[in-house]
RNA sequence: GCGGGUGUGGCGGAAAUGGUAGACGCACCAGAUUUAGGUUCUGGCGCCUUUGGGCGUGGGGGUUCAAGUCCCUUCACCCGCACCA
């Protein structure tokens, strides 16, 4: 690793500091980390520039992403000058087409890292690539293309896509999570957490996707499917390596307090999901003398109406039954096929085996319970066994009326009549419950109250143990695909479950595979899965599960701030850049990617891969919203819908809109806003609108009008408005380079104007409302377009007009700056400051109001005292008509802001 | 079922802290420029109106001199989780 000494010496770096042996002969060389040559010679400045006088926005932004490109200024480099600022966009997959939603995020994330820059930090802004998953081998089977090359050559088109944004990634850093000098570092990482026994093997029933032919985690299961394929998922039973991601359950929960600058809406989805409960494991005791049957409760104060037991069909005890009982075994297997999807569960029955066991009731002995196994109870939850309580849980009540048990009241409400018929009684929160037989000592008491009674009660006597649980379990991290990180052992039939020896690392991915066939073909590559066991140097197999992507991504935060390491990470850069201080991405990784990252930092900092500042990896996370658009649809011959892109359709504009399909004069339905989706065909393509308006026109109008955290809907007008604003900021910038008036009156004016919007405009920025900052530069540049002050006040808001677009317009503010003579890039100009004597006026306006309602105006000097005030309200001739000469009753004054005369 | 969010003109949306509701943009209307259209520029634009005002932030009620903002209640839509014991 190479830490350039300067931002400059850098350059000529570039392209050789990743001369990493890419892939193997034949199958793709990465160019990745080859240096970015802009496109295009330079414009040459003055005379054309006078004598065009148009906007044009290609040349303008080839020409300063030149200069960007020369001068170096996105890299970076450690420096104790200055503070340091890490801004991140969530890497994109490689799927070959950039879209809008990528625009936005990326144009969010870069006013964010041009903004501190100009602000004097030291700002880290990074990009690669999330770059193994599925989508690359399906492309494999379907076009006979190879993995890598697909992906890397995906690569190459998305980056060309997105150099003409103008963005201030530093490429020096570009990652790609299939490349073996990204992954080698993840097995490196694997053997550190097998060593601390983070990541372990477990025979476990597990979500199996059979579109995708794979595993799934927990997480990656919605409504019961795939999270990719949409598949239903069936639960097979299979070894397979587990992070440890459930120790950590506590440290996860309790941290996402301090995680202030999170959406609240973020933090309660994974509080939710990792879902702490406070309940005792309680012993029921069996009579015929084995093991007793542990359940766990929440609700220990409902014990007095437990009429049976129920356990799990994974559990050990219906488990051993099973073998010597056909109906049984017949019953598991069929709970396991059981369809886990919504509506399904909806109807799902409530069905059971009774085992034939009985256990004792734990308070009263005389009571014998029967033991039946239950399809609604997980193993996986809990203890895998609970006891039934009709009388006051919905669900039990519906097992027992399939089946016969008798239902128990443990309490009831006070002045309600109790009878359970077909529906449990349960009371609200709030409610007061009266138990039966004083149980635990209570007589009565409300909710959480009466349980946490019971639960003490238990305590006390001896009868169950506390238990915190947690709905969070292990992350399964084994894929059976080829296009993943290889998980770094090795099957010996000697020594078992060998890890490979760390100098040996990467264990690379083999290149001649097949995808002829369904399945893993690591599983078939007989020189690559026969190898040698590291420990005893016989003859062994590879593992041929690959990681989950989902790793892949826990991690690269980290990697950035040593891209070239020959280690996973430097506890120094990673001391110096941790942790990412603006994180900006999807909701839709509320869970799965966060939660995992934020395990992932914990076990590195466990590891020594991370330094110990570095516990949470996102101080601050943004979660943008979509961008949407419109939907265009006609029907065909049988009613099916038809869909159309947005250039097929011509729009017109009246009372009502209408929209043609052109090629054949069909009206089209219009369909309100709606995710961008290829189906059905309400997408632009950013290439297209950067071909026609420019970047610039683009960054400013996904910025605009709605709020970043919404949904922003893409209009043709309203980028044609965009870059209609750009072109006239642009002539009226141009006109005032030239114009040569003497100073005047309204100077002054216009320079208070300045430092106003100074104000708004960065308080927006800072405060993510980059709609609101934009809505303020708008008016300046009418107030600007409008005002008689002379050339040089006007020329110094021009000037500051450029800076404050900057973030958003950064080739346009770059070309007025140079008009104007400026010195330097405005990219790295320091940002202006509002000057706090020029904010507050002499004369404030305030409104009068007469009960409550505006009913005049007043000018006053901004330091009138309260008295003055009111003498002046009272005087003026729209209190005094209302007054008809009687006395007000009352007179509010808040002075510079507000008066109120009540009569 | 549990948890959370949103609701402001024809549309997207502005309004730290309760203090001039509708900034800014779109669409629309009128005028200027133009042979015409487009562009550009100027002005208008919440609703009703007897032109004095009245009504207006999903509906109803409340607190307050004053409510989009606070409280209660209700409706609609959206999102997340869910056989969790």
């Amino acid at each position: 690793m190479r830490i350039a000494e300067s931002r400059t010496a850098n350059v000529g770096a570039r392209g050789t500091i990743g001369r990493m042996d890419g892939l193997g002969d034949g199958v793709c060389q990465s160019r990745i980390y080859e240096a970015y040559v802009p496109y295009g010679p330079e414009l040459k400045s003055g005379e054309g520039r006078r004598k065009m006088m148009r906007y044009n926005a290609a040349e303008i932004e080839r020409k300063w992403q030149g200069k960007w490109q020369k001068a170096g200024i996105f890299q970076a480099v450690r420096s104790k000058d200055r503070p340091k600022y890490y801004v991140l966009e969530m890497f994109p997959y490689p799927s070959g087409r950039i879209h809008m939603g990528h625009v936005r995020n990326y144009t969010m994330g870069d006013v964010i890292a041009r903004f501190k820059m100009s602000n004097g930090y030291n700002v880290l802004h990074p990009f690669g690539w999330d770059a193994f998953g599925l989508a690359a081998e399906n492309a494999a089977m379907e076009k006979r293309i190879h993995p890598a090359e697909w992906t890397y050559r995906n690569i190459e088109d998305m980056k060309s896509q997105m150099k003409p944004l103008g963005l201030s990634h530093d490429w020096s850093r570009e990652i790609a999570t299939c490349h073996p000098e990204y992954y080698r570092h993840q097995q490196t990482m694997f053997l550190d957490f097998l060593e601390r026994d983070i990541v372990y093997r477990k025979s476990a029933v597990v979500n199996w996707d059979p579109v995708d032919m794979t595993v799934l985690a927990n997480e990656q299961v919605e409504n019961g499917r795939g999270w990719r394929s949409g598949a239903e998922v069936e639960r097979r039973e299979l070894t397979q390596w587990f992070f440890r991601i459930s120790e950590y359950s506590e440290d996860l929960l309790n941290s996402l307090e301090k995680l202030d600058n999170w959406p609240a809406k973020v933090r309660l989805m994974q509080e939710n999901w990792i879902g702490k409960s406070r309940g005792l494991e309680i012993p029921f005791h069996r009579i015929d003398g084995e093991d007793p049957i542990v359940c766990y409760s929440t609700r220990p104060d409902t014990m007095r109406g437990a009429t049976f037991v129920a356990i799990s069909p994974e559990h050990p005890v219906s488990r051993a039954l099973a073998e010597n009982d056909t109906v049984l075994a017949e019953f598991i297997s069929e709970t396991r096929k059981m369809d886990t999807t919504e509506a399904a569960m909806e109807k799902a029955e409530k069905r059971g085996v009774d085992t034939g066991i009985r256990v004792r009731h734990p308070i009263d002995g005389d009571i014998e319970l029967p033991v039946w196994v239950g399809n609604f109870v997980m193993m996986d939850y809990g203890t895998g066994a609970v006891f039934g309580c009709p009388a006051h849980d919905q669900r039990d009540l519906d097992f027992a009326r399939n089946y016969g048990i008798d239902v128990r009241n443990a309490f009831h409400m006070p002045g309600d009549f109790s009878e359970v018929q077909n529906e449990a009684l349960v009371p609200p929160k709030e409610r007061k419950v009266v138990y039966v037989d004083h149980f635990a000592g209570i007589s009565d008491a409300t909710g959480q109250q009466g349980i946490d009674a019971s639960i003490n009660w238990f305590e006390a006597s001896g009868l169950g143990d506390e238990k915190v649980k947690y709905r969070l379990r292990d992350w399964g991290l084994s894929r059976q695909r080829y296009w993943g990180c290889p998980i770094p052992v090795v099957h010996c039939p000697d020594c078992g479950v060998v890890p490979e020896k760390r100098e040996n690392l990467p264990v690379r991915l083999p290149d001649d595979v097949s995808f002829d066939n369904p399945g893993n073909p690591l599983d078939r590559h007989a020189t690559w899965l026969n190898c040698v066991c590291p420990d005893c140097g016989g003859a062994a197999k590879r593992e041929t599960d690959t990681m989950d992507t989902f790793v892949d991504s826990a991690w690269y935060y980290a990697r950035f701030t040593a891209p070239r390491s020959n280690s996973p990470t430097e506890l120094e850069e990673a001391g110096y850049w941790m942790n990412v201080d603006q994180y900006i991405g999807g909701i839709e990784h509320a869970i799965l990617h966060l939660l995992y990252s934020r395990f992932f930092a914990r076990a590195m900092r466990v590891c020594g891969r991370l330094p110990a500042k570095a516990v949470e990896p996102f101080d601050a996370l943004f979660t943008q919203g979509m961008v949407t658009h419109e939907i265009y649809r006609t029907r065909d011959g049988n009613g099916r819908p038809v869909y159309h892109f947005p250039d097929e359709v011509e729009i017109a504009e009246g009372e009502k809109r209408i929209a043609v399909v052109r090629s054949t004069g069909e009206k089209a339905e219009i369909v309100p806003s709606a995710k961008m989706s290829k189906s059905k065909k309400n997408v632009v393509d950013p290439i297209d609108i950067i071909n026609k308006y420019g970047a610039d026109t683009a960054r400013w109008f996904i910025l605009s009008d709605s709020p970043p955290a919404r949904d922003v809907e893409w209009t043709s007008s309203g980028a044609e408005a965009a870059h209609r604003h750009l072109a006239r900021v642009y002539r009226l910038c141009m006109d005032i380079v030239d114009e040569d008036a003497p100073p005047a009156a309204d100077d002054e004016r216009l320079c208070r104007e300045i430092h106003r919007t100074i104000r708004d405009v960065t308080l927006g920025i800072e405060s993510f409302g980059f709609n609101a900052a934009i809505a303020r530069l708008y008016a300046f540049a009418n107030t600007l377009s409008k005002s008689e002050a002379g050339a040089e006040a006007k020329r110094e808001a021009v000037k500051v007009m450029a800076q404050l677009m900057s973030p958003m317009t950064p080739h346009l503010s770059e070309e007025i700056w140079s008009s104007l003579g400026c010195e330097g890039l405005v990219s790295v100009a320091p940002w202006p400051e509002a000057d706090e004597t020029l904010l507050i006026d002499e004369n404030v306006k305030m409104p009068i109001q007469i009960n409550g309602k505006r009913r005049a105006e007043i000018e006053v000097p901004r330091e009138m005292c309260k008295e003055e005030l009111e003498r002046a309200v009272i005087s003026h001739s729209a209190v005094q008509k209302a007054l008809e000469g009687m006395r007000p009753r009352k007179i509010i004054i808040v002075p510079g802001r507000i008066a109120n005369v009540v009569i």
